[in-house]
DNA sequence: GGCAGTTTGTTCTTGCGCGGCACAAACAGG
DNA sequence: CCTGTTTGTGCCGCGCAAGAACAAACTGCC
């Protein structure tokens, strides 16, 4: 018992500075077992060991001493790592037009705990932030797991590093507001234990689905998405979103893809903004959007169920030929080597995926040789993992000191 | 005089990690003392000064005992540190429309010595670049320096991973030459030691800028040039050149600025390209372009001598414009933290910057808030010196490997 | 000129993270 | 049951850097 504790203690006290990559590889699903920890790390066994012994006792991971299945391969078995189930999570929340939710997720991406939809959205920020904070802290609760931190996805392009709203879309929040402020503080009176953090939807989502989703392995992913109205974009470089300087990277919404389309609010005509989104499909297809339900939905509808009216099928071929249009010109900039699509535009490149690739192909230069895969997105409520992801970045980034 | 060897020894066995970014400091200027590189590194003074110790052990930098002039601040003086005059260099090279060269480059970005100017460019990549490596190794045998790496500038994008030049521009070389390999096994051939490498002159330019020149201190540097025909760009983000994730980021030519613009050969009209290159200024001013100087040199000489012509002046103002509309695009998407223009694009700005930012203002989202710095180039031959940087970045990863 | 205060360089000790090695353990196949 | 293969563990030592104590070089004040 006594030389069981002093070896622990030996153990504990190595591999600390592989602490973080080694998570961050058991996270994202690379590292099933050990002896993979030792190959991915480029460290010994003992070191991997001491590693997998640490994260084990910090209760973030678990070291199954017996591999469940054999592997096919001869040799000892290599011990099985997985995330631990009864290990700290992070509260996720999520504000968008139709409402906002609350979740809490654990390490690997898994979704622990969810609140339901509430709806709507009040005008006050630090109304609705307060409700759905409310509701993590009820989540939490009832778990009684341990959090090490929040995430907040907004529908809005952030500020940075303020983290004010500059447009919040979809919901009566005034420009400007100091959400991540506002947040972290909502947060904190909550005595909800970890530091808070917000981030604009479409790059959360792009960054969950680089971790767990489609985007996983990508070096340059690129995705691209259409919610209600208007495109938003992200980018994830070498497993670190692309935010820009001041956080206004990817507002790719005003490309230019139509000459002589629609006129935009913004001064020009044809922009990705107007010519892709939900609205621009119902009005392409000669429907008249209806107030009940949300355009999206009324676009998912029209083309599930009425695919087969030439009026619907030409305005998604028209659709597809415009974002194929963007897209190049996104690919002849970033040249990512990976997109995926969300929303809307995800819908219609399933209903015509060779249409897409062709349309990038031939407007991307040197398209021919090659050309980008291209994905729809892979994971539910991708932007409240993402949220999560923000929120577990300290613990992957320096486990001993995030869970001190 | 033993214990002096041993206290030596000793220095060199430690600060092996920080020895690159303490070697990448000084390189760039931003460690000009002791005391500076201490705080730089987040070190101890001991580490500092062992690291400083070795690197001059190693003939990069030289650590003066004596503060040639005391700091205004009071207490001890710290010693200043600079490029060893004496240490090795890289040979840089670089082809372009009007001729090839040859230059020796120090660190700090300083050209040591540089062969005239050999035109024209022959239509055998093979030809030119043994010839150009000829003239480089003539200056090192003359230098009697040691060489420790080369790197080459070409006018062309160049397919990653494999280094084949897929568009030459303004030189007769087939599309699809194997450049990289061939200019390393000249560099090999002629017996110079260290590895060689190859880059797009736009993209070694941004580099060089952002090192050396215009571009030190931004995070996220967006480079945008015109030489003779065509618009290149190129990237940095966080100190590392971002060439997408097969060499072809950043052709930003077919942006559309003007959509009842000039056709291009792309297909489309209004391309950056075929609206704000030194022919679009020519044609614009209403001038008929001449075979016996370079597009660039005419349009300079016009931007010089004839701005009291309206005709001129509009021309410009219509090139600005247009050219801000394709900044603005690019802005939205990239969000850098600067810009920094060359060729042409350099001059049109010199001769009216505010018109250049106001546009750029205008048309981006958000400009109004701030605006992005935007810059001309400040730096004579930056290509060669950013394809000396290339030649540079083994040595400042990891000196002691390089040199070994 | 002397003295206090400040900043920097140097030496020595200490700690610790990790590589390397030897050995034990767990499997497959003959 | 034995061999070959792969993985986990305990132990040693090395290299890197932090910390403390001291020396050195300069400023400003008396």
């Amino acid at each position: 018992m006594n030389g069981k504790a002093t070896s622990n203690r030996t153990k504990l006290e190595r591999g600390r500075g592989a602490l973080g990559p080694a998570l961050e590889l058991v996270h994202t699903g690379r590292a099933p077992t050990r002896a993979v920890l030792t190959a991915e790390l480029g460290v010994t066994r003992a070191t991997a060991g001491a590693v997998a012994a640490e994260l084990e006792a910090l209760g973030l991971i678990r070291v199954d001493s017996r591999p469940a299945a054999a592997a096919g391969s001869q040799g000892r078995p290599s011990h099985r790592l997985s995330i631990d189930e009864a290990g700290p999570v992070v509260l996720a929340a999520q504000v968008h037009g139709d409402g906002f939710r609350a979740a809490l997720v654990g390490l690997g991406g898994r979704t622990v705990a969810t609140a339901p939809t509430c709806a709507p959205v009040a005008a006050d920020p630090a109304q609705v932030l307060g409700e759905v904070v409310a509701a993590g802290a009820a989540l939490l609760r009832r778990s009684g797991r341990r959090c090490v931190g929040a995430g907040l996805a907004v529908p809005s392009a952030l500020a940075e590093p303020e983290g004010t709203a500059l447009n919040p879309l979809h919901i009566a929040w005034p420009a400007g507001s100091p959400v991540r402020d506002v947040f972290a503080e909502r947060v904190r009176d909550a005595g909800i234990t970890g530091p808070a953090f917000t981030g604009n939807d479409v790059n959360l989502a792009a960054l969950a689905e680089h971790r767990h989703g489609a985007g996983r392995g990508a070096r340059h992913l690129l995705c691209v998405a259409t919610g209600h109205r208007g495109v938003g974009g992200a980018l994830v470089l070498d497993g670190r979103l692309h935010t820009g300087s001041s956080g206004l990277a990817l507002e790719v919404g005003h490309l230019t893809v139509s000459p002589e389309g629609r006129p935009c609010h913004c001064g020009s005509r044809g922009c990705l903004d107007v010519e892709t989104d939900p609205l621009a499909f119902l009005l392409s297809a000669g429907r008249e959007p209806g107030p009940e339900v949300s355009l999206l939905q009324q676009s998912r509808e029209l083309l599930r169920s009425e695919y087969d009216d030439p009026a619907v099928r030409r305005a998604g071929a028209e659709l597809v030929d415009r974002l194929g249009q963007g897209l190049a010109g996104l690919v002849n900039i970033l040249n990512p080597d990976r997109i995926i699509l969300g929303g809307l535009h995800r819908e219609l490149f399933a209903a015509d995926p060779e249409r897409l690739r062709a349309v990038v192909a031939d407007r991307s230069l040197w398209g021919r040789s090659g050309g980008v895969p291209i994905l729809g997105c892979a994971l539910d409520h991708n932007s409240l993992v993402g949220a999560a992801e923000l929120a577990w970045q300290p613990v992957l980034d320096d486990p001993l000191t995030a869970l001190a």
